[in-house]
DNA sequence: ACTAACCTGTAA
DNA sequence: TTACAGGTTAGT
């Protein structure tokens, strides 16, 4: 599911609900869904701590407990954060219910990919996954020279390379698409072959389409909801993405569709070089 | 730097 | 029945 935009939108419509709500209680479904600090069990790290702020760090959610405490959640492919104003019965695929002094957050994932880990604030950045993420692509520091710097001197296509989260924090398979498209370069470029020109024009690209998707609240391709159960609308704006085979909406050639880095690429041949 | 593995559901 | 799906990571 989620990519930065739809993290995003999960972490907006999340902390209107949530934040400075006491978590009263924790009931694990599927235990394997979270893990503690060091020997510390996760019910009892979290029991009883009031919800500060909500961040996110790339593809990333971050809910800062009182304390210095830190949820770090992850949803994968499939996962979701729903609040619910009200008692919910856990759904088939829900792992984890927070009973909030004033509603409920349910943990979800089909797949069962997505995983809430609790480490102590001050260690986010030096302990946890958040270690070795890239620049986040939206902040002012990230210009199109760091986007050159952070590129180095690898070899790798140019859909590897954006798909790296190291490299740039918070594009996956969608975003990335369609961020190629728009700077008009083709996926299996290798990143020591662009020019300064195209560093810039893929750097604005990728600006753009993000914050595109932020606009239009994530892309609801397949099962993307936001915290309010609510679709996004950015699939009606997608150029390639899932359109294989399809006419191009700019040249009408027909899109390319291979495999490229392991994961489903899809592209114009004639509009991206 | 690439592939398999982690899971379940859905579409071909 | 098989391939593939918004992601990451361990192993080769």
């Amino acid at each position: 599911m989620p990519e930065l935009p739809e993290v995003e939108t999960i972490r907006r419509t999340l902390a209107e609900h949530v934040t400075d709500l006491k978590i009263e209680e924790i009931k694990l479904i599927w235990a394997a869904a979270v893990h503690g600090w060091e020997d510390k069990k996760f019910e009892d790290l979290v029991t009883g701590r009031r919800i500060k702020t909500i961040d996110r760090r790339g593809k990333y959610l971050m809910i800062l407990l009182e304390d210095d405490l830190t949820l770090i959640a992850h949803m994968r492919m499939t996962g979701h954060l729903n609040y619910y104003a009200d008692h919910q019965e856990p759904e088939k695929h829900t792992h984890v219910v927070f009973r909030l002094e004033r509603g409920e957050v349910h943990f979800s994932d089909v797949r069962k990919f997505g995983r809430i880990q609790a480490i102590p604030t001050p260690l986010c950045f030096s302990e946890s996954s958040l270690r070795k993420l890239g620049p986040e692509p939206l902040e002012d520091e990230f210009t199109p020279a760091v986007l050159k710097k952070r590129f180095g001197k690898k070899k790798v296509f140019l859909k590897a390379a954006l798909l790296d989260q190291t490299v740039l924090a918070g594009m996956g398979n969608i975003y990335v698409d369609e961020a190629l498209f728009l700077a008009g370069l083709s996926p299996d470029r290798r990143v020591d072959t662009l020019s300064e020109q195209e560093i810039s024009k893929l750097h604005q690209a990728i600006q753009n389409v993000l914050q595109a998707g932020i606009d239009a609240r994530g892309t609801s391709y397949r099962d993307y909801r936001d915290a309010n159960g609510e679709k996004g609308s950015f699939q009606e704006a997608l150029q390639v993405y899932g359109r294989g085979g399809k006419p191009c909406q700019v040249c009408g050639q027909v899109l390319e569709r291979k495999r490229l880095a392991g994961r489903g690429t899809v592209y114009c041949s004639r509009c991206q070089r």
